[in-house]
RNA sequence: CCGCUCUUAGCUCAGCCUGGUAGAGCAGCCGACUGUAGAUCGGCUUGUCCCCCGUUCGAAUCGGGGAGAGCGGACCA
């Protein structure tokens, strides 16, 4: 595979790459390596999908891909995940992450995984975390993980911990790339400025968009209708998106295109397969869609009516992520132990 | 170690002084209007008033004890 068809498939359905300049001579490298990391805390949702979805397209570009299940971070940010079930959230997220590697076409078994316990506690670690931490302005390190923390009135050293922690795995991890969604690019931008100054390798970053809410917006954690579950049974999905703010005509905070574009269309492509929209014959009949742009053409347009969109959007969301749902039925104690006050 | 403040609906808070078993905004849910949703209009729901004990006919409200959270002071050989 020739380096345009690699840097196409690593870039195609992201938000921003730092820098492109840097992507092409990585490219030309014996062998690239690229890490996420996801910190354990509330249950996966269709977010995490569209990061992770691109895994596939990282391992078809011949690049190595790091998953880091960031067990600490979850617990040092306004300790979302309580200490004691960092383990079982791990197992959780492991295995959320497996599913959703293996819906996207790729072989989970190509990805790497590790926990942040595996290597955040050992020596020269904590050594240079310290050194970091000793040269990191405290305004500075809460300016790069706003996006991120939890923030509060009473904010914890956790956070600021946390900032500096995820910089460093980016060079504890050896990665070239840093990748995640564009929330995380204060912290990668903060990563590329102290880095150098102690003597590792500047990160290339990628970021992915981030989905907006179904309610408009940016998507919410303790909105339930903002977002589709990965648990969610197709009925719900249908709900859900049926209930989605989608103003015909408008991309704006248009969660319904936002899905399709970065998720139903790629995941399609992949499997070679068109996306049908059943419509009554009244406003036109079905139509078929090969290209995300064409669709979201005819929306702009006004040709297509929301009302036909969701319905055929909703039940692509529902067949993509069944899989996933089938795969926490099987095991339900995944779920059980990792939030025992919800499942009990 | 000492002192002060806070804890009421999913969220932000009012009510407490001057006891009569609770309210607003937002959120949510349901209808109307749109071939979706939103916006708009109409309607509706929700509470161990942090816990325990006491005073009282009656305690979110007063008194005592406790828990959790926050802030400040002191100490700095």
């Amino acid at each position: 595979m020739n380096t345009a068809e690699r840097k196409r498939l690593v870039t195609r359905h992201t938000e921003e790459v730092v820098t492109e300049e840097e992507l092409d001579d990585l490219l030309e490298e014996p062998d690239p390596s690229i890490y996420i990391g996801y910190a354990p805390t509330g249950e996966m949702h269709i977010g995490h999908f569209t990061t992770i979805r691109k895994l596939a397209d990282f391992l078809e570009a011949d690049i190595d891909v790091t998953v880091l299940i960031a067990d600490l971070h979850a617990h040092l940010d306004d300790e979302k995940s309580p200490f004691d079930l960092l383990e079982a959230r791990s197992a959780y997220y492991e295995a959320g992450i497996e599913a959703m590697v293996e819906a996207a076409g790729a072989n989970p078994d190509d990805i790497e995984f590790v926990r942040g316990t595996d290597f955040e506690l050992e020596e020269p670690y904590t050594l240079e975390l310290y050194r970091l931490l000793a040269d990191t302005t405290i305004s500075r390190a809460q300016r790069a993980g706003s996006e991120v923390v939890r923030q509060s009135d009473n904010p914890k050293l956790g956070a600021l911990v946390y900032t500096l922690m995820q910089s460093l795995d980016v060079a504890a991890l050896d990665a070239d790339i840093a990748y995640g969604g564009i929330d995380q690019r204060g912290i990668y931008m903060l990563a590329r400025e102290i880095l150098p100054e102690h003597g590792h390798d500047k990160p290339l970053c990628l970021f992915a968009p981030l989905l907006s809410g179904l309610s408009g917006g940016k998507m919410s954690a303790s909105e339930v209708g903002s977002k589709v579950n990965l648990t969610d049974d197709p009925e719900t999905v249908g709900e859900k998106i049926d209930g989605a703010y989608c103003p015909q005509g408008e991309l704006e905070e248009n969660g319904v295109l936002e899905y399709l574009d970065h998720l139903v269309f790629p995941i399609l492509e992949e499997e070679g397969e068109p996306f049908v929209i059943e419509r009554p014959e009244q406003y036109g009949g079905n139509v078929v869609y090969e290209e995300y742009g064409d669709l979201e053409a005819d929306f702009l347009e006004g040709e297509l009516h929301p009302q036909d969109l969701k319905g055929a959007t909703g039940e692509a969301i529902a067949e993509i992520i069944a899989p996933i749902r089938e795969r926490f039925e099987t095991e339900p104690e995944l779920l059980a132990s990792a939030y025992p006050d919800r499942y009990d």
